[in-house]
RNA sequence: GGGGAAGUGGCGGAAUCGGCAGACGCAGCGGACUUAAAAUCCGCAGACCCAACAGGUCGUGAGGGUUCGAGUCCCUCCUUCCCCA
């Protein structure tokens, strides 16, 4: 440690000297200098001067933000200062921190943003993102800046272009007509997102699902490790609940049925084989392929149906509640279950868009008896319920008129009649295999991703097409293959990609023979699906990162953002670095060991009676009510997310303007454990404004011209533990073992709560505080407001930043109390309290409980005694 | 529809293992300082009964259960928020 030495109030020659009044503005702003001046937070990589292997490493990320051109709300910054705080106690503590931040600046929101300021989506980037930069300075977090990434930045996605070649080589990437979502009224392809209840979101015109060609990844072969991993990683359990669910795994069986007058069969998947002998019908999903075969008699209507279905959305299509619609195909099937010729096997094939074709394989055998769905499409349109699995007694089935979907025993099943249903699944199968017309199988519903989209801001495929319809991949010295710049980078009007009409971009050769470039681009999602190992080794001009600094940092120790982000991202997240593992490019199969949510910042929002939305600033309170300014009329108060909308977004640049980034930070950790859902209110802020001018003033004499009280200054011997000192120093131990235990969970205000606790005692014996304790008081309450803690640190005499100063430790001794108060309980209820030395016994407590609850006691006998020690004796009276 | 999270004072929240419900903060009330106000400091503060003290009763979304003892465990129900389709 450097020998403290006297504060001159300038940490360079030439600055002026700060005053002695707490000035958030000015200290903020020179601390944030000093922090970037001196590279205080940069990471060293292995091989780097410095670098220390015996140092551990301890990686931990946020969720990269997506540059809107709103700029970043203190929701979004809560996440941001919890892992700020969790870096900066870790550096603290000896480790080697990686803490990054970089830009998701690829996808649809930049692009029609673009469209709409008629701006380019790589200028309106770069201005959005200079915002958000400029935004998280303020808050002084910790982030090695040298390390910021943007996936929009071609020496960004040449690497994502370059792990697609793999995906590609390896059979992951493949070609398929697949349903989309067209609007004819815009003459453009949507993204899901953008389409509420088949309609655009934005004009509300009508769209359909129509089949066009898509690059898709084959996430369904990985699906049984992304399943099966789940269970050796750090995350929340709902998340784990939430995957599985996404995943779906399901075991059963596939059978194939033969359709009467062609040599097609028909092959469906179900759960449960064991009720074969109860299919009465087929379903096809109206965008099966069989329905080519529909008699000429049926077509009519059949194609009418089809119609109307594909402008429906899935959501439309399954619900349950919903009325079932279907059609008659005219076309018939052989249920296996029986011999040919048997009347019971010929059954009819519907189509009907409560099966999806997405799902399976897209048709299903119908079960009436058994199945929610079938059962009521049945009896809608008459067709046979036959029943095949009883009840357990105390259940009701078809004779009752339910539908009966558990599980039971088979009858009028023939050779499985008679067991039960986990017997009867098994041995269903073992006949359909016996007899070559099925198999076990585990399906998933997890489908393959969809990975391309007709749109120009996003990473183009390093593909070609050659004249004689084969596709290469581009040669790895050729990437990236940048985005043109586009004057008009709309979707087209035939719902082809814009890239399609950069003409001189798109024609290009491969070996000497003419090809095409690829003109879609790749989704928002893909280049967060890999930034985590960029951030490693983010200036790697030969590879996307270092072997040694993959080794090294990986895996990430502690990942952050909302649960928003639970499925989709996670997954994607998840597969592609599975391949990459399966490549041996990474060395842990999993990316992200702990995983955590933060929680949604809400707001609140006022109405009026109509339920109109009136902005904040023109409400004011009364008492406990709410009214609008301007009339006085009654407002209800209630509490929403953030939104534009809403009136109620909270920029932090207003709340650093008045209070200064300390309380911001301060607030965003006081409000409520990280992970919880909690309402941002101006109101409360002040009392962590507050904290910190108090702080300020506990080492600090506003009244005079010194750095720090006399009595914390560096010629001060060391004082004597004993009076008011040693009980300043067990309230000080007992606030850092509180400060330690709330990074277990996040829960950072019982720390900010146990810092306001010794705060509150060393004020009221400010004389006894002593300059160790000063000290430790700075460091530890320096994770959530480094700033102001610096500026004390330095008037302490220290002339180095308390970055990678050592965290106090707790001396277990300091906790514990000579004598401890026990509550005296009678019959279970609160009577009385007394003082016991630590060490005393049960018998020793009761006799100094008893007199305490006497009259308690008086005329009654007392049958039990509970001690609880240390804390409670409660004594059972008749 | 499916999935997830959560219900504690006027508000945000606290409470290892089942053991003093309401720490800490905001808002509120009272006092000190001040010509006055702001700021600051000190104190009070769940609801109800009681003139008041003393004292008591109720109280963690609702109802039941287990237990000497339940915010915490079990069952049933209600409400809110978030996500996916």
């Amino acid at each position: 440690m450097l020998r403290p030495k006297l504060y001159s109030g300038r940490l360079q020659a030439g600055e002026p000297a700060l005053s002695n009044a707490y000035d958030a503005a000015r200290i903020e702003q020179r601390w944030q200098r000093h922090w970037d001046e001196h590279h205080t937070f940069a990471a060293l990589n292995p091989g780097e001067p410095g670098f220390d292997p015996a140092q551990p490493k301890y990686y931990v990320l946020d969720m990269f933000p997506y540059p809107s051109g709103s700029g970043l709300h203190v929701g979004h910054a809560v996440g941001y200062v919890g892992t700020d705080i969790v870096a900066r106690r870790k550096r603290m503590e000896g480790c080697n921190v990686l803490h990054p931040m970089g830009w998701d600046a690829f996808g649809l929101p930049a692009e029609q943003y673009a469209i709409q300021t008629g701006a380019q989506p790589s200028e309106a980037t770069r201005v959005n993102t200079d915002n958000f930069r400029r935004q998280l300075k303020k808050i002084g977090l910790s982030y090695d800046w040298a390390r910021e990434l943007n996936t929009s930045d071609p020496r960004y996605y040449k690497w994502t272009q370059w792990i697609f070649k793999r995906l590609f080589e390896k059979g992951l990437a493949y070609q398929a007509e697949v349903p989309v979502w067209w609007c004819e009224e815009l003459k453009t392809v949507l993204a899901n997102e953008e389409v509420i209840n088949g309609r655009s979101e934005r004009g509300n015109h009508p769209c359909v699902r129509r089949p066009l060609k898509q690059w898709m990844l084959k996430i369904t072969a990985y699906a049984e490790r992304l399943l099966e991993d789940l269970e050796h990683i750090d995350w929340p359990e709902s998340i784990k609940i939430q995957q599985r669910e996404w995943i779906g795994r399901s075991e059963g069986a596939e059978i194939a049925f033969e359709v009467e007058g062609t040599n097609e069969r028909l092959v469906v998947f179900t759960t449960r084989p064991d009720t074969l002998w109860g299919a009465t019908f087929m379903v096809l999903a109206p965008e099966h392929k069989l329905l080519a075969r529909v008699p000429s008699a049926q077509r009519a209507a059949v194609e009418s149906y089809v119609a109307q279905a594909a402008s429906k959305s899935e959501l439309e299509r399954t619900e349950l509640s919903k009325e079932k619609s279907g059609v008659f195909t005219g076309l018939f099937a052989h249920n296996p279950a029986f011999e040919p010729g048997d009347a019971r096997g010929r059954i009819p094939i519907w189509v009907a868009d409560y099966v999806l074709i997405s799902y399976g394989t897209g048709a299903i055998m119908s079960v009436p008896g058994h199945d929610q769905r079938d059962f009521e499409f049945a009896r809608k349109f008459g067709l046979e319920v036959r029943e095949v699995v009883k009840p357990p007694s105390n259940e009701k089935g078809l004779a009752d008129g339910v539908c009966f979907t558990g599980e039971g025993t088979a009858l009028n099943s023939g050779p499985i009649d008679g067991l039960a249903t986990a017997q009867a699944k098994r041995r269903a199968i073992e006949l359909l295999e016996s007899r070559g017309v099925g198999q076990a199988r585990v399906t998933y519903k997890l489908r393959d991703w969809l990975f391309s989209r007709q749109r120009y801001w996003g990473e183009p495929f390093p593909l070609l097409h050659l004249d004689d319809g084969s596709i290469v991949a581009v040669d790895d010295s050729a990437l990236p293959v940048e985005l043109p710049p586009m004057e008009d980078f709309k979707p087209s009007a035939d719902g082809s990609a814009p890239l399609a009409r950069a003409q001189g971009w798109v024609r290009t050769t491969h070996q000497g023979r003419s090809a095409r470039r690829d003109t879609d681009t790749m989704p928002g999602w893909a280049g967060s699906c890999w930034y985590w190992l960029r951030f490693m080794d983010p200036s790697n001009a030969q590879a996307p990162w270092s072997r040694a600094a993959e080794h090294y940092w990986g895996p990430v120790d502690l990942y952050v953002g909302g649960a928003a982000h639970a499925v989709m991202h996670l997954l994607y997240a998840r597969f592609w670095h599975k391949v990459l593992f399966d490549l041996g490019l990474v060395h842990t199969n999993e990316p992200f060991q702990r995983l955590f949510n933060q929680g949604l910042i809400t707001a609140f929002a006022y109405q009026d009676a109509t339920g109109r939305l009136v902005a904040s600033d023109e409400v004011e309170s009364r008492g406990n009510n709410f009214v609008r300014r301007a009339t006085g009329e009654p407002l209800e108060q209630i509490v929403t997310k953030m939104a534009k909308s809403l009136k109620n977004v909270v920029n932090p640049d207003d709340v650093i303007a008045e209070y200064g980034a300390d309380t911001l930070r301060l607030y965003e950790s006081f409000m409520g454990p990280l992970a919880d859902s909690k309402p941002w209110n101006p109101r409360d802020i002040t009392g962590c404004a507050r904290f910190l001018e108090r702080s300020w003033r506990l080492i600090v004499d506003p009244e005079s011209g010194d750095a720090v009280r006399p009595q914390l200054r560096v010629d001060q011997g060391a004082r004597a533990l004993e009076g008011d000192t040693l009980e300043l120093e067990k309230q000080l131990q007992r606030a850092i073992a509180r400060i330690d235990e709330s990074f277990k969970q996040f829960n950072f205000n019982t720390a900010i709560a146990a810092l306001m606790s010794f705060l509150n005692e060393a004020s009221k014996r400010h004389a006894a505080l002593s300059r160790s304790q000063a000290e430790r008081y700075v460091l530890v309450l320096s994770p959530f407001a480094p700033h102001m803690c610096e500026e004390l640190w330095s008037r302490l005499g220290y002339t180095r930043s308390l970055a990678r100063e050592r965290w106090p430790a707790v001396e277990p001794e300091f906790l514990v109390d000579d004598t401890l108060e026990i509550v005296v309980q009678v019959a279970g209820k609160l009577r009385g309290k007394v003082a016991v030395p630590k060490d005393a016994d049960q018998a020793a407590v009761e006799a100094a409980a008893k007199p305490a609850v006497a009259s308690w006691l008086e005329g009654k006998s007392v049958v039990k005694v509970v001690l609880v020690p240390g804390r409670l004796i409660n004594f059972i009276v008749k």
